[in-house]
RNA sequence: GGGUUGGUAUCCAAAUUGGUUAAGGAGUUUGACUGUAAAUCAAGUGCUUAUAUGCCGUGGGGGUUCGAUUCCCUCCCAACCCA
């Protein structure tokens, strides 16, 4: 058996909790360091993901980075689908019920997702990683096992998980099915026989009804490991897509790039600590080198470090000289085919989809925002007769909003 | 089932003995500054190939009125209390 000494660094980074941790303890059920050590076979290391939705962002890599650790540690991934919950949708940290999904939405959400966990996990190693959709158990329940589970837990410890308290004690709706999700994410353990569960701090209720649950069920109870909720690019708020502040993996490099390049400094020492492997001892003082890096490394994770520099020098290019020489393949195309001429230009810049509407166009000109091959444009009815007096140019609004105008 | 309160823009939130542009804040967009940022300052933030006595807009629909966020009817949604 490995000694006690062995390092457990890779466990331990990034993480907010551990529990049960008893750090004394030399029993397997109480401490996970031993747990480890002690274990004959692979632990099976349990992380859930709702597919709610079709893009992932970094917040969301982080217990799946943790989880490639435990991969590279010899143990058994186990990503659980959750094709069946996503109907429900896990109530944490909503104010307000989840929409719910089809079939088919859910089936096409999951296969995008573990496209986009394929930088970050290990697919090809034997034994190291198992997909499991928890329809396969949870659909199979019929009512009387789903009382059984309903009989855990009573409407009091529910009451007393975060989201719902605050719902509750705010008059907010609801709804009996919402109940069901943490007995239901808690019963995926007991069926796969988890030995630990990733999730982010937010998790930790959900986690420990699994841990009760499977008692309930006489197998081992899992640990649960949580991670930091990362917080969003606006350094205010957990990263999350509806906010806005996100930075997703299936953005292309120069997007991830400007995005994490201007990580707030307050940010920048979590993120390297949760998103990359780089020893925080060795990062430099200036913060706006370690942000360049920080982008640098992260981009090259998802799309390779020729793409990562090239990202860089594509964004310095664009920000520092405000212009629009930027890498032609890097600004997307808008055809006047549509247009009938003569047009306005607050038409196009609504019509392009670089405005909102026309109407914000307008605007936009008025405010001095908007710029036609690099030459501020000042007349807000400004007309053009004609197509080929505006192909091949580049339309700007702002300092990040490109399009380049073709036939 | 009975009762009470409430629903205002992306979010929060004012205003109504019926009166013209639906306060304010947050967010967001743009400009200045800068380290690309943050902070700060300024402007914008329903629609329309618009300059017009235009159109839309306070949960949905209808009504009264010169005029409705406000009054009436009806429907929908939620919370709370009672059963």
């Amino acid at each position: 058996m490995p000694s006690s000494s062995q390092n457990f660094d890779w466990l331990n980074r990034g993480t907010s909790e551990i529990f049960p941790n008893q750090p004394q303890s030399d029993n397997p059920e109480e401490n996970l360091e031993q747990r480890i050590l002690k274990s004959d076979r692979p632990l099976r290391v349990k992380l859930g993901i709702d597919p709610t939705g079709t893009d992932i962002h970094l917040g969301h890599s982080i217990p799946f980075r943790k989880l490639r650790a435990f991969q590279d540690a010899g143990h058994t991934a186990v990503v659980i689908i959750g094709d069946f919950t996503a109907k429900i949708g896990d109530p944490t940290g909503k104010s307000e019920v989840r929409r719910q999904l089809t079939t088919e939405q859910v089936k096409e959400n999951a296969q995008t997702y573990l496209k986009q966990l394929r930088p970050i996990l290990d697919f090809e190693t034997p034994g190291r990683l198992e997909i499991r959709y928890n329809s396969e158990w949870l659909g199979k329940l019929d009512l009387a096992q789903i009382q059984e589970l309903l009989a855990t837990m009573t409407v009091g410890q529910m009451l007393a998980k975060e989201g719902f308290a605050e719902r509750y004690s705010q008059e907010k709706p609801i709804f009996l099915h919402e109940f069901l999700y943490p007995l239901m994410q808690g019963y995926d353990s007991v069926a796969i026989e988890a030995d630990v569960e990733l999730g982010g701090t937010d998790q930790k209720f959900n986690i420990a009804v699994g841990r009760d649950l499977q008692r309930h069920f006489h197998k081992k109870p899992q640990f649960g490991l949580l991670l930091p909720i990362l917080l969003g690019t606006d350094g205010a708020q957990k990263m999350s897509k509806s906010l806005g502040n996100y930075v997703g993996l299936r953005e292309d490099a120069l997007s991830m790039y400007s995005k994490l390049e201007k990580t707030p400094d307050a940010l920048l020492k979590d993120y390297f600590e949760l998103l990359t492997n780089i020893d925080l001892a060795t990062l430099s003082e200036n913060p706006r080198e370690c942000q360049k890096l920080l982008a640098i490394e992260i981009v090259s994770q998802f799309h390779g470090q020729d793409s990562a520099l090239q990202a860089k020098q594509t964004a310095e290019q664009i920000v520092l000289q405000g212009n629009t020489h930027a890498d032609g393949d890097s600004v997307p195309e808008y055809s006047l085919s549509e247009v009938t001429f003569p047009a306005k230009i607050f038409y196009i810049l609504g019509a392009s989809g670089l405005c909102k509407s026309s109407g914000e166009g307008r605007r936009q000109i008025q405010g001095g925002a908007v710029k036609l091959e690099g030459e501020k444009i000042t007349d807000v009815n400004l007309t053009v007769d004609a197509a080929d007096k505006l192909v091949g140019k580049v339309l700007q609004v702002g300092k990040k909003k490109f399009i380049r105008l073709v036939e």
